[in-house]
RNA sequence: CGCACUAGGAUCU
């Protein structure tokens, strides 16, 4: 089982992700039980491959194997659901975990924000302050995007105050998550603020501040930034 | 076997 695990843990991660599920039918069919590793392996695939159909049959294996409850796992459907679009059925799984940790609400509020719900998606980040859960970088950078889809600089700036506390804020992701939302909204020299204050950065974040100028009219610095980037150690994309 | 990267996150397109 422990080499299945690893066989599937392989493809689920580097592709082909298909691969990852075939492996998984193979297994069931040499008659051995997935146990809660195996899971989110393969759900990861799902996830990766858009693929609803094998993640709500997969999802039945794991209700009849009674691993919906394990964080893990439960996790990992959460994330799957949400990849494939369906934040309700993420939801169901979300409320029905007896134990919800920092994962698990994360992957839910990161669904709700990459399915265009920011509201609820920023609804949830609230609720999981109130519960008292601690969030991370990972987390916080979510809760900037819901607040770059919906344009709520107010939201947005409260939200950079707690990541500037907790000391995210050199987090690669996380600073170039603020500059798209500053972007966003209008507000271009806040992003250009967080874009000079990075330690690193990468394409991405060069890519957002460009296009964070030109989305908003500024079109003489996005080429000057763009002139910087192929002077500098960057590859532009 | 909690498996030493076990699960969730980033711009534009």
């Amino acid at each position: 089982l422990f080499f299945w695990n690893v066989m599937i843990k392989g493809y689920a991660k580097n592709g082909p992700y298909e691969e990852a599920i075939a492996l998984y039918y193979q297994m069931l069919r040499t008659g051995l039980q997935p146990n809660k590793f195996t899971f989110p392996f393969v759900l990861k695939a799902c996830a990766s491959l858009n693929a609803p159909e094998e993640g709500i049959t997969i999802h039945k294996h794991i209700r009849n194997l009674r691993f919906e409850a394990d964080v893990y796992v439960g996790a990992a459907l959460i994330d799957m659901h949400g990849k494939c679009g369906n934040t309700q059925d993420a939801r169901d799984v979300f409320d029905k975990m007896p134990h919800r940790n920092l994962v698990a609400w994360t992957a839910m509020i990161a669904g709700y924000a990459q399915n265009g719900k920011p509201i609820e998606a920023l609804w949830l980040f609230k609720e999981m302050g109130l519960v008292g859960m601690r969030s991370d970088s990972v987390a916080l950078g979510s809760a900037v995007l819901a607040c770059a889809s919906l344009k709520a600089l107010l939201t947005g700036k409260t939200i950079h105050g707690y990541i500037l506390k907790s000391g995210f804020e050199f987090y690669v992701y996380v600073a170039t998550g603020l500059i798209d939302m500053y972007a966003k909204c209008g507000s271009v020299e806040f992003a250009r603020k967080v874009f000079d204050r990075m330690p690193q950065r990468n394409a991405v974040s060069w890519n957002a501040m460009i296009s964070g100028y030109a989305q908003n009219g500024h079109a003489k610095e996005a080429l000057a930034l763009f002139k910087k980037m192929h002077f500098g150690l960057a590859t532009p994309d």
